[in-house]
DNA sequence: CTGAAAGCGCTTACAG
DNA sequence: CTGAAAGCGCTTACAG
């Protein structure tokens, strides 16, 4: 009954097996392992060798209860009631994915968790032991879910945010404003003339408030006029996109572009204009906001403003793991030109 | 030195620190905590009042290590060199996203990790600690990263894949070739006539080869032959599905439908069509596999073949996570119809 | 129902 | 350069 082979349930190998085997005492294992310069080659190589017989990897519950380390980055992505779950906004994820392979170059771990403002809200994964840092990615949208994490923040600290819309936390945003400037720029040197913005404004300051003042100071310094949406309906960023454009096309059918805040905003504007027969880019140019990847895939394919995420995804984790000094870091953005502008 | 209030970093608490401002012995608070019920209520009470006012969290790194557990799942994402890195294959992105939901809704935390058949391929979660299963998605494309996991299976368990090429092993696929036959009747139930299949085959078994085979048959039922493109260059799927489309219509122009394997191949198909400038769905009906979102961005929106991701995310955790006895599972699929297939 | 104690598997002073 | 030992913060038999 007790040496039956295989019916036994492997234990775990631990860093003593190893150590019995090998000669030597455990602790000189864990150095070993650890690559620690005090441990003769000689040594190091036999405790490794029989490591790998043994199929021994350290613990890493039991090394980070011992370093108070965890070795790995939270991150939380906001879901709003609008963005039909799962895949949420596919931004977010293009985002998570150069967090991904930025932790990962920093030899950490990710741990994600899609968070509902209905759902229960937690961002205390350092406090369980989980993460050395946590990364919340959300939109202005996202009010209530943003206090409670600002709250955390104070009494916490190892958190950085992405898309949060107040000013006094720690976060990583895109150059808005330059951004804002960029496209409308762009549209007004291949000759477009009135040029509208399509972006809910009303949950007050939040990244689409600063592509609008970048558009709104690129115009005035052409002499040019901001035109906006009277209202958004609520529901997901394609249809207020849709509505916007209607919104503004009909009560004013001259304006021929449209910078849109974010790229499903303008997939939705994309979306009205081939409605009434309004060819894009001859008739109509428009720019949008994210870089997404999905941009090819609409036809025209969509020109967009792209933040570069690598570079975001580096200064979260120094935020949220190294607990950066500098409060606040704005990412360069870029225009990716594809078809739905005019060429020169 | 020793008093200055808020100089001092903020030590972590502790269930000891719990117990003696409540009165009770460590474990009594750590039994309170747990919710056992051999702690009389008004204990419990007590105790998590007292953990409230101190924010007190238990440590999952110590728990782990003394119950044995993790309750966390690892999610390991191939990426090909193919696609581009960092956001890789979106359609991975939307399973992962049904992952975290069916995790989270067992009270499990979500580790993911993205991977390269260059980079170092890792999957042992569960022996160094940090999760009690992983999850591999992937798909043929990645045949070296698929035997280092299978081989990984062997030794460890706990492991459950999706879109490995192999048979025994524990995976979780779509009803593919039942989503072949879907999609194949649905052209000829909307008159399509000679309906090409778009889709490299040559890395053998998988998906796409099941998904062949639904078309084949359902071909066949009705008298008709499968038309095949006669290579696939390297590179990414879009561009796959360009000149797959391509090299088919230029041997054949009176093709009048293509049912490709996978979305992003179906998005390549619709831009050589635009190209040439056959009407989508007039001229040539298109309907495509994977029920991706991007798919009512493109123009026309891309009626696809759907798998239920939910139900995929639940199997692969029963796989990963319990062990669960069954060693294959397919999930259902179902039409999306959007606008790539004329109407009746 | 509660307490005292062992032990999960490591890392890291402390000696030598 | 290596060993012996303490301790990270829990859970859970074992007593009472």
């Amino acid at each position: 009954m007790s040496s039956q082979p295989s019916e036994t349930k492997a234990a775990r190998v631990t860093s003593f097996d190893v150590a019995e085997r090998a000669g030597v005492n455990q602790s000189t294992v864990s150095r070993a392992l650890a690559g620690s310069p005090q441990v003769t080659p000689a040594t190091r190589e036999r405790v490794l060798a029989v490591a790998r017989e043994l199929g021994y990897t350290v613990d890493q519950r039991a090394s980070g209860l011992r370093t108070g380390r965890t070795d790995t980055v939270a991150v939380v992505i906001l879901q709003g009631p609008e963005d039909k779950a799962p895949s949420g906004n596919p931004f977010y994820f293009e985002l998570l994915g150069s967090i991904c392979e930025a932790a990962s170059a920093r030899g950490l771990e990710t741990l994600v968790s899609l968070q509902s403002e209905e759902g229960r809200l937690s961002g205390d994964y350092v406090k369980r032991g989980q993460a050395d840092g946590t990364i919340v990615i959300g939109s202005a949208r996202h009010s209530s879910a943003w206090t409670y994490f600002q709250q955390l923040q104070r009494s916490t600290g190892n958190l950085a945010f992405w898309g949060s819309p107040f000013d006094d936390a720690r976060w990583v945003r895109s150059d808005n404003h330059g951004g804002g400037r960029i496209a409308t720029s762009h549209l007004l040197d291949r000759g477009y003339r009135k040029i509208a913005f399509v972006g809910p404004l009303g949950t007050g300051p939040g990244q689409f408030a600063e592509r609008f003042s970048g558009y709104r100071d690129a115009l005035a310094e052409r002499g040019a006029q901001p035109i906006e949406a009277s209202s958004y309906p609520d529901g997901d960023r394609k249809s207020q996109g849709y509505h916007a454009a209607r919104d503004m096309i009909e009560r004013d059918g001259s304006i021929d572009a449209f910078f849109a805040a974010s790229d499903r905003l303008a997939f939705g504007v994309l979306d009205y204009l081939k409605e009434i027969g309004r060819d894009v880019p001859e008739d109509v140019g428009i720019v949008g906001f994210d870089g997404m990847s999905a941009g090819t895939i609409s036809s025209p394919p969509l020109t967009t403003v792209a933040p570069d995420l690598a570079k975001a995804a580096e200064a979260l984790l120094r935020m949220a793991i190294d607990g950066e000094a500098s409060v606040t870091q704005r990412v360069k953005v870029r225009l990716i030109e594809r078809a739905s502008v005019r060429p020169t």
